[in-house]
DNA sequence: TATGAATGAGCATTCATTCAT
DNA sequence: TATGAATGAATGCTCATTCAT
């Protein structure tokens, strides 16, 4: 019956936001299913009859985590504004995600060591490769829109793969480092700081 | 009496060196005191005697092995290079760690989260802060020797702070992506990459 | 309704039959009655509607089991054969089980252990004494027409009951050493060899 | 240091005594590392410090009760009675013990199960193959000393390590039986009723 | 000071059984 | 009547920490 299977659904995704929620506070080790039922509201056994291990559970929450971010990240840019603005707005969310939630970080931190456990398990790899793929492939199209508007330079077409890699490679370490030490820099200010050099380099 | 607590301190290190050698390979949780007692030859309840709980012996070790990080970070760079040259070198020893010791980078997350649990005790944010400030510091003194040597722009000398925590983010960020995908890209291709156009922007 | 009990009965009976394939292939605690619905094509829920307990299930389980023993024991032996023929037969037959399906002995040591936990229900050791009734029956059958065909001594028909009761525990004796190293030795040849020595003491 | 070996394993076998008369009244799977810790009268972790596992407690438990059996078995029959006399004596023995501890059965009986499972360890092989050693050779040796003395048949000879096997099977599967249902019969008889057949075809 | 035996809190996981539908 | 989702008691095992020697 299909309202069975949607039901069931509805069921994984509420243990896991509740799984998600406990995670991204305490740790992924520092959370035990039993804690994990009692927030969801059902029997420690319950939490087995939806995921087959605590490692399916942490993997299924964080690929939960990830298909949100993925919807929202194109909505955080308006398509009219100048990709130079497009690329500070798509920085500026992506980055808002380590000021709203920075336990967030420590969350996928714990979980690549989690899947690095699980490594041989290719789809765990494809989960990882998932994490920043959404944000390349947008900043890809950024950049291709600033190049067919004349905006950057044309040589840069042969990088954009590359280009993409590095810019998320930015955003996460500059993430990392805000939330090992949120007082040490300010988010904004680094971002236009990069931006400011970088498109510097590419503009017409 | 000086000398007891001369050898103190030697011991401390001789069982942080014990730990860290384990910690790196197998994560800190997944390390028991057991091991790290038999690695550094002595007896389990040893331990406790030079550090209280397992944590302060995490966090003791790690920082020793910023210091170790500090001193060689240095040696990495021939000083009579071009700074383009300087920066190139900088970033392939920086990243070479996570090339031939992919383990590090698993290591110095899970130390984050040590680190959050206790986040409370000042010290450790001392800690982390230090974790990226060699490189930085050798960042600005790159840069400021390209400004007087004149291959450099001058108006970069007001940023030289925040462009060094900018591209020490991007080598940490790209180090986060490459642990979790050693096959996703060539680290030498991206960072050429990366140094092409930012040293086009910062370029007389 | 009596159709209604007739039901109730050959479903009892489907349960048990997938019971049963299982218990013999993987022990009796290590199957869970989630399985035995599976095999038997219902749903879990309903193995209650027919059994109390996995303890009873068990029970009914093995003594369906007996029942079909008893019924293939007396096919196994030719009557017209001389009665050391039929003897040698009969034990041939008895082991073959253990040589074909070893894991029934398991199969009846683990349900000794479960009878015994419910021992305090009397019908669970009338169970236990028809595991080898029927065998029993027929040996004091086949000495019995070898006495009346001047075969045997007459002197041994004060004995008969005793007599199958040894028997019947030489064969079993021997079936659970065979299970438990079944490189040890050759049923075959321990079987005429006891023969032998017994069927000389009775013979005429 | 040597005292502290001894400790070691005097500890060991003090769980070992604790996990036995508890694995005999309750079956080595009802039977929890709690309850043996607490009948040992020390903590859960403790026990083990001295056993890796359940499994191997439970089968270092066994191996000391065989231990225990080969030490007392060639006491139990004097060496200068009639062969006769000395058979019948070791069977009884042997038989007492299932008579004093019919619990004994099942535990070995649920044993073979635990070692089954772990069978490609070669070493629970000797393990079982040693239980019904001592008594086979013994019974080899009272029947080579009934030939040597001319009470037994010289033809026997031959057959000295099957017919071993065939009794010490009996008696085993004898002793099953009266764990079963010990009102059944009454061993004492059997036994006699047994030997009486067997002498008497071994006699001279 | 150094030790390692002892400890027990804590955890992931299983599964017989119940019960609402 | 049939079901399977929900449950939680129970269990084997780990390991940081303590403490008697």
């Amino acid at each position: 019956m299909t309202p069975k299977i949607i039901d069931k659904e509805i069921k994984k995704m509420e243990i896991s936001s509740a799984a998600i929620k406990i995670f991204i506070n305490k740790g992924i080790s520092n959370t035990s299913i039993s804690e994990i039922a009692r927030e969801a509201g059902i029997g420690k056994g319950t939490v087995y009859e939806y995921f087959s291990s605590k490692d399916e559970l942490a993997i299924f929450a964080a690929s939960s985590w990830i298909n949100l971010l993925e919807q929202t990240s194109y909505d955080s840019v308006n398509k009219s504004d100048t990709p130079d603005k497009q690329l500070k707005d798509l920085f500026k969310h992506t980055t808002s995600n380590f000021i709203k939630h920075p336990e967030i970080i420590s969350f996928f931190i714990e979980l690549i060591g989690y899947l690095q456990k699980n490594m041989h398990q290719n789809k765990h790899l494809q989960l990882i490769k998932r994490i920043g793929a959404p944000v390349r492939k947008h900043i890809v199209d950024i950049l291709q829109y600033g190049i067919d508007k004349k905006f950057f330079r044309e040589e840069i077409a042969k990088d954009l793969e590359k280009t993409a890699i590095n810019l998320v490679a930015f955003v996460d370490g500059l993430g990392l480092q805000y939330v090992s030490d949120p007082q040490f820099f300010n988010l904004d200010i680094q971002i236009n700081c990069f931006l400011d050099y970088f498109l510097n380099s590419i503009r017409k």
